[in-house]
DNA sequence: GCCAACGTTGGC
DNA sequence: GCCAACGTTGGC
């Protein structure tokens, strides 16, 4: 099984709102980036968990936990005119972007900053993109290292 | 609001 | 293929 990271605006896609919405699923649409966009259509599995990341607000840190539910397929927004993801050069025969389906799993028994797991970032968390300087990735992979180590910062 | 970092675009 | 310009991201 694999692990990983997804960033957003909790605006945008927020933990309170996927919770609250029927099933507790949503795509996870809107990403044009073509490094994440090769993780969504090649590697995230169903089942997969993902720890949900909020940017971009007073507070940004993991939040959450995510399940893929459904394995990549076409971003229906690149080819809607009207949407904001829209992409003129993309097209249903051979679509450019995708997406992933996550179903709401729980909230971390209490937020995890950005500021904390920074003090990890010459230890245990050392490779975790999130980490690194100027990082711009919405979808990044965790190793189950990462994931059990930053599961247990719960906890303290 | 500022600014550093990054990805993309487009002229050549 | 290079690289400057530009737009976006995202922490602070």
């Amino acid at each position: 099984m694999g692990y990983w990271l997804l960033k957003s605006e909790p605006d945008v896609f927020g933990i309170d709102h996927l919770k609250g919405r029927h099933d507790q699923t949503e795509p996870w649409d809107g990403v044009r980036n073509y490094q994440a966009r090769n993780m969504l259509r090649d590697q995230m599995r169903v089942g997969d968990l993902a720890f949900l990341y909020h940017s971009s607000c007073t507070v940004p840190g993991i939040v959450g936990i995510v399940q893929v539910v459904r394995e990549g397929y076409p971003d229906a927004s690149q080819f809607d005119p009207d949407a904001k993801y829209f992409d003129p050069k993309s097209s249903p025969a051979s679509p450019r972007w995708y997406r992933v389906d996550v179903r709401y799993k729980r909230h971390m028994k209490r937020p995890l900053p950005l500021a904390e797991l920074r003090t990890y970032a010459s230890g245990p968390l050392a490779d975790l993109p999130l980490l690194r300087k100027g990082n711009r990735l919405s979808v990044m992979p965790v190793t189950p290292e990462q994931w059990e180590f930053i599961l247990a910062l719960e906890n303290r």
